[in-house]
DNA sequence: AGCAAGTATCTCGCCCAGCGAGATAAATTG
DNA sequence: CAATTTATCTCGCTGGGCGAGATACTTGCT
C-alpha cells in the first residue's frame, strides 16, 4: 500500500470519528432535553471547572460563537434545567460566575463514561512505545487543526472569531 | 506515566480535534452561506457519490437526522446555489436522485484540501510499522463510537435511527 | 386488469434557537 | 463625580426544523 493512501485511510477515519462523536452527543442532547448548543456549554463548562477557571457568559458566549443573546438563552436553559447555577462575582460585580452543579457532572459521565472506557481499554490494548507514537500523532493533528485549515486566513480575535464571519459572494473554487 | 493517564489523555485529544473540525466545518458555512446541517448533508452526498451509492431525499434525511419537511428544505437551499441537482429516477418514478455538481466538490477540496494534505503529511513522519499502528487505533475508536455508548440502549432502525428518541423524563444519573 | 396498501417526496403552518439592536448595571478613568 | 468601558440581560424578528397532511408512483392481492 501506497503511503498517501494510508494517509487518506486516516483522514477519512478522523472525519468517521467526528461524525459519529457529533451524533452521540445529539443522541445525548435528545435524550436529556437539551439541544445540541446545551451539550457544547456543558462540556465547555465542565473543561474550565477542571481546568479550575472560572466560567463567565461572556467567556461561554465566545466559545460557543453566540451573541449575547443567545449565550443568556443557553444559560437560562441550563439553569432551569438544574445543571448550571448563576452566581454574582463579589470581587467585580458586573460578572456573573457559572458552576456546574453536581447532576450535569454525573448526568455526563453516566452516558459518557461507558465511551471514554471504551477507548481507555483500547488504548491498553498497545504497548507503552505504541501509545507515544498514537499520542503523538494525535498531538500533531490537534495542533494542525487547532490552527485552522488554509493556513491564516482570518482570525481577528483567537476568543471570538466565529461571531462574524465574511461571505465571499462567489469564490471560484481552486 | 500510568497507563490509565494515557488513556485519559487520548480521549481529551479525540475530543479536542472533534471539536475543532466542528468549528472549522462552521467556517466553511459561514464562508459560503450554508448552514452546518447543509455541510453534513454535502459530506453526506459526497461519500454517497464516492461510493457510488444513488443518493436519495430519503437517504440523506435519515442520515441527517431531519424529517421529511426538513430534507426537502435543505436540498432546496443547495440547489437554489447550485451545489446539488433533483433528478428522477428513471426505474422508480417516486424517487429522485440526487448528484453533486462539480462546483460542489471543487469547493470542498478548496477549502478541507490543505488541511487532508496536512494530515496526509503528519502520516508520512511515521515509518510504516507506525502509521499500522495509528491507522488500526483509529479503526478501532470508529468501531467503539459507531456502535453507540453504553451499548446497545437503541436502535430501531440503523438508517433513521435519529428521527424521534424517547426522553427518559429523569433519568438519574449513576 | 383493477383496487388497496405501501413508499418516496413535497406543501403548509407552527415553534423556538439564535441574531441585531439597545437597555441596564457596575467597574475604571480623567 | 461625569464619561467611558465592560459584562450581562431584554425585545423583536428571521428562518431552520417539526408534525400533519397532500400527492404521485409502485407493488401486492384477488
Amino acid at each position: 500500500m501506497d503511503e498517501q493512501d494510508t494517509g487518506m485511510k486516516v483522514v477519512h477515519l478522523l472525519r468517521a470519528i467526528t461524525v459519529e462523536l457529533d451524533r452521540i452527543g445529539e443522541r445525548f442532547a435528545g435524550l436529556h432535553a437539551l439541544h445540541p448548543t446545551d451539550v457544547r456549554a456543558l462540556i465547555c463548562l465542565l473543561d474550565a471547572a477542571r481546568a479550575g477557571l472560572p466560567a463567565t457568559p461572556g467567556m461561554l458566549g465566545a466559545r460557543l460563537g453566540l451573541n449575547s443573546a443567545g449565550t443568556t438563552a443557553v444559560i437560562d436553559r441550563l439553569e432551569r434545567l438544574g445543571h448550571v447555577r448563576r452566581e454574582r462575582d463579589s470581587g467585580d460585580r458586573r460578572r456573573v460566575l457559572l458552576t456546574v452543579e453536581e447532576s450535569a457532572v454525573a448526568l455526563g459521565w453516566s452516558f459518557f463514561g461507558p465511551l471514554i472506557h471504551e477507548i481507555v481499554t483500547i488504548m491498553g490494548r498497545f504497548d507503552e512505545a505504541d501509545q507515544a507514537i498514537i499520542e503523538r500523532f494525535l498531538n500533531d493533528v490537534h495542533e494542525a487543526v487547532a490552527q485552522g485549515p488554509a493556513g491564516p486566513e482570518e482570525r481577528p480575535h483567537p476568543a471570538a472569531s466565529a461571531s462574524v464571519v465574511h461571505v465571499h459572494p462567489e469564490s471560484p473554487p481552486v
